[in-house]
DNA sequence: TATTGTTATACTCTATAACTATA
DNA sequence: TATAGTTATAGAGTATAACAATA
């Protein structure tokens, strides 16, 4: 296949999505956000499908496991962390609780506080997600190679770090 | 700061984020699912930010995007591309009809299709559009180097490629 | 029958506003 | 007054199911 050649200072062609038989072009192929919110939707289905039937959400995973590495945990922490609402964490942790995973108490010393822990049961839970997130962190990236991760994930937390 | 010898084989100490006064443990600071969220997150904090007063969301803005780039295009395709469902690229595509910005005509050869257009007013307000789109992704990654944006932006294809 | 598209509906995630209780 | 947390509510984004029209 050969080409016209370009006018000088003419724009590079349109990179093209899903080259197969009806390509259209694609104007957000070199967009970072977009890249990345198409990245989020293919991580949310790979959590599902491999969350599936362990009574959590992507969200309540995430404060779940906060809460599963720093015992007594204050939502208030917990919202900062995840960059949302403290309202958000409130109605989180209402499922986690419901669902028999996760308690509230309150602290001696401030009475304003709540202190987040997990039950037994949420304990027991927790082994199991946490494989299964190992494995989905490791379905997620499976087109990189370890050095392609690293670099990822550096990249990320470089792109967010304030 | 010292710190103790750490047994061989032992676990590296689980990273931090928001090093601030109370940090905490964050287990999830090594996840690319975990920190693309977060991406995300941010990337929309910033489209909002941009486009406020524009009356396009970010699903509608990549709806439209596709609408400008390749006049005529299907829904269909449209949501292949956006890796969504259909019934939902009919809802964003009646937003844009509803603001004035798009038209669905039928096609001749296909009368099951629908053929999608923008209209004079939409391809005004697309000027704009495009303009502060690019400032938006500017912004978003303004903690990378060009050379890293293009990393990243490489890296995210791959992972992305099907 | 299969394909294209739409409407109706439900669920998740997040934000804002109003409120209670404590400091 | 200011802070920690919660409830109530609304909006955006997605999915599934049921349907109509066309191929």
């Amino acid at each position: 296949m050969s080409s016209l050649p370009r006018a000088k200072g003419a724009a590079a062609p349109r990179p093209r999505i899903a080259a197969g038989n009806g390509a259209i072009a694609s104007p957000l192929a070199d967009s970072p956000a977009f890249l990345v919110r198409l990245a989020q939707l293919r991580a949310f289905e790979e959590f599902h499908r491999n969350f599936a039937g362990l009574g959590v959400t992507p969200a309540g995973f995430s404060v779940l496991a906060l809460i599963a590495a720093n015992p007594g945990v204050r939502p208030g922490t917990i919202a900062e962390e995840l960059r949302v609402k403290p309202s958000n964490v409130a109605a989180l942790v209402n499922a986690l609780v419901a669902a028999g995973l996760v308690e509230r108490t309150v602290d001696e010393a401030e009475l304003r506080a709540s202190m987040l822990h997990m039950t037994t049961a949420g304990a027991r839970a927790w082994q199991e997600m946490e494989r299964t997130h190992r494995d989905t962190d490791a379905r997620f990236v499976e087109a990189l190679t370890p050095a392609e991760r690293r670099q990822f994930v550096a990249l990320l937390r470089k792109l967010l770090h304030r």
